[in-house]
Formats: C-alpha cells, sequence, structure tokens
DNA sequence: ATAAACTCTATAGTTGCTATAGGGTCAAGC
DNA sequence: GCTTGACCCTATAGCAACTATAGAGTTTAT
C-alpha cells in the first residue's frame, strides 16, 4: 500500500510518517516506478509499535531503542523494565506537579467573581506577587 | 542593575529575560552608555509576574494578555476569570490522561519480571499489538 | 487529453526555552 | 597604562515532536 492508505490505516499522518522514517524509527520501504513509498503489513506492525510507545510518552530516541532490541530476541530485557519504571516515575512526577497546580489554579478561581474590574480583580492581586 | 543581577535576584536565566524581552513579555529596559541593560524595581516586579504566570503553565500569548490587561485598570477581568478557568480545564484535562497512562505503565512493569530474555519480555509484548 | 487526487523532497514553523559564536565593555590587579 | 577575567551584546542554531507549505512529479478516472 501507498503512504497515504498507510496513514488511513494507522491514523498516524503522512508528515509523521515520513519524519519517523526520517528518524530511523521506520525502515526504509520500497519504491514504484514513480517513486511512491511502498508499505507491507511489517510496516503497518513496525508503525503501529511506534504509536503505541509514543501514546505511552516515550520519546522516540528510547523508541529506537526499544526497535533495536526488539531485533535481538536473546538479549536481557532489564532494560526495558528500567525503561518502563522511568517512564512510570516521570508520569507520576509529573501528575503531582499538575496536583499542585491545580490547587492553586483553584484558589485562584475563586479569588475572583465576575463582572469585577481588572483593577479590583482577586485573581490579577494574586499574579502581582 | 544589569541583566546579570536581575538573573539572580529572579531566578530567571539571563536568555530567557532577553528571550521575554524580545517576545514583548518585558518592556525594553534603558540602557548604560557601554549598551548594557538596565533595570529598576519595576522590571523586576513585571519579570516576577512572568515568571508566576508561567510557573501556572500560562502560554506567553495569554501573559501578554494579561499584562496588557493590567495597564487597563478599568476594564472588565471577565477574560481573566476565563483564561484561569480555562488554565484548570487544561490542567485537569492532562491529569486525567496522565492518570491512564500510569494504569497502563504500571500494568506493564508488572507483565515483566527482571531476567527474561527480550523474546519473552511480558511488556515487549504488550507493545506489539 | 485533462483534471483531480495523490505523492515527492525540501524547508520553515510551532512553543519555550537553551547553547554557542564572535565580539564589546568593565573593573580589579599589576 | 596594560592585562585578564567577568560580564555583556546580538545573531543564530538547536532541542523535541511534530505540522504546514511550496513547487513539482505521478497516478487515476473520465
Amino acid at each position: 500500500m501507498k503512504i497515504g492508505q498507510l496513514a488511513k490505516v494507522s491514523g498516524c499522518s503522512i508528515q509523521t510518517i515520513r519524519y519517523y522514517e526520517k528518524e530511523g524509527l521506520l525502515s526504509l520501504p520500497s519504491r514504484s516506478e514513480g517513486n511512491f513509498r511502498l508499505y507491507d503489513e511489517k510496516a503497518l506492525k513496525q508503525l503501529e509499535f511506534v504509536k503505541h510507545c509514543r501514546s505511552l510518552d516515550i520519546p522516540l530516541l528510547d523508541i529506537k531503542t526499544l526497535l533495536e532490541l526488539k531485533n535481538r530476541p536473546e538479549e536481557s530485557c532489564s532494560s526495558i523494565n528500567s525503561l518502563i519504571a522511568n517512564q512510570l516515575d516521570l508520569v507520576n512526577q509529573r501528575i503531582k506537579e499538575l496536583k499542585e497546580l491545580k490547587s492553586e489554579l483553584q484558589i485562584m478561581k475563586k479569588a475572583c467573581s465576575s463582572d469585577n474590574t481588572v483593577e479590583r480583580c482577586g485573581i490579577m492581586k494574586t499574579l502581582d506577587v
């Protein structure tokens, strides 16, 4: 199939597919006589692997690492474990930060009722440290 | 004071200060004979305002809006209310997403014990949709 | 043959910084 | 006065992960 079809099937944009190829996340596809990229089922599977990893906020560089490991089945998977554990830490950390941010925003929200002027706005007073 | 001192006092890097000035978040400072930027207490306050907004994940463009509103004290602050409410929505949304991501990562973490091969790695099997 | 849809490569842009290059200024010490 | 190191300047590029656009070539259906 051509790139437009792959994009439809995978839910990944044409430009992103080309980007992933350029970044080494997708294998170079064969080409038609007119130089159009041609993809098979294996390419679709690889793209879906990449997409799945992205949905986990895994950076592209790490995804490349995972793909390389995938090609080395006899190797230890301890680095995969580390990667996922690290990702989980990052997520936990970010959730913590966002909760704190949420608290502050909620306090600010209450600091001002509508139909005020900027001068008397409780939110603005809070921002003005 | 010069930019290095402002950076120290504010906790904001020199380059970021210059960046904020370029983006219109900070007023153009006066200059010394040697063309060094010179800042007063007012500039420090403005920078701290910007920093505070950034700590709330408010985009620079919105911060500019807030600064403009600050200069119009008689105007309605309803847009400030909207901005904070919107920010809160975004934060809530992101927390939700991260919690879902966390769940998935936790499941994956359990899918593999250490000292496996890639071939038998439960995490890799999960990624391989 | 024609036109529209699809595809190509190259490049620029988004956001919010951050680093670097090459050069100028200032202040302290000799 | 000279030197040196700290500080400052502008310009530009880079980061991550896309996303858009320009200009041109290919394919497909009528």
